[in-house]
DNA sequence: GTTAAAACCTATTGACATAGTAGGTAAAAG
DNA sequence: CTTTTACCTACTATGTCAATAGGTTTTAAC
């Protein structure tokens, strides 16, 4: 389950790209137009800035901005970000260890499948997929 | 992420289709064979009576057997069977009130496909497609 | 009818993740 | 030098996961 952390930092990256054309945005800006409280953005937003997904300015004037081009995240990544690896199963996990079943599980191609499809469906999604849908 | 109920829940089903020929098949079996914990699959096998997908038989001789047909369950029914509606996004859920932001949210079309992505894929899957894999 | 094998039932637990809140400090522009 | 902004550390309530523990009931076989 794709959980607040990753859904709201999508909406945050979404905004950036929105309103980029007038200097940094701050995040007192983004929390009124997302309705999501700027104490928890704040958390969202520091592990983004980590990933160097935004980069943000202090002071008077400041705000945040993205650090590349619009067209260049896909929505893969800033989940990731967010909520670690992207593993629909732990068997998968990179930390898990080799399961010894492995050989001999006939669940284990399925979850395989799985985890491709999501993660394929997450990584070609870009970020300006999603903002086409309202300048038809 | 799914589950080890969903993921030891399927391999119980599956147990059961390969060793269905010999009558009622008795947990300790499938503990020893899937490793397991009998334990802990008491409460898993609980919940596939519960949703009639399995019955079993006490005393001595008895234990388990699929209720249908193994080619007439999919994957996705024993996966919500145990942990409950597939749902991949909060927003989407059945108990979730409708989002005042629907009708503006740049995320939600996303959260629908792939939702119904997800939905898709585990329903397609049917028990007997696993089983295939080692007949070949 | 007694025994043994099996299902069936209730309760509890430790560890971890989620979704936040609270209360600050540092930087930078005017 | 004041205001606005980012940035940082810590805490907390709630819930879920993955089990374990310790029983009772049913039923076939002897």
């Amino acid at each position: 389950m794709i959980s607040t952390k990753g859904r709201y930092a999508l909406r945050v990256m979404l905004d950036l790209a929105e309103n980029a054309q007038n200097g940094p945005v701050p995040l007192k800006d983004i929390a009124e137009r997302q309705e999501i409280s700027k104490k928890y953005l704040e958390i969202l937003v520091r592990d983004l800035v980590k990933g160097k997904m935004i980069k943000g300015s202090s002071g008077k004037g400041g705000g945040y901005m993205l650090c590349r081009a619009p067209e260049s995240y896909n929505v893969g990544e800033i989940i990731e970000q967010m909520e670690g690896p992207l593993n629909t199963v732990a068997c998968l996990a990179e930390e898990a260890a080799e399961c010894p079943r492995a050989g001999r599980c006939l669940t284990l191609p399925l979850w395989r499948e799985y985890d491709n499809l999501v993660h394929d469906f997450f990584y070609q999604k870009k970020l300006t997929d999603l903002l086409a849908q309202t300048k038809h």
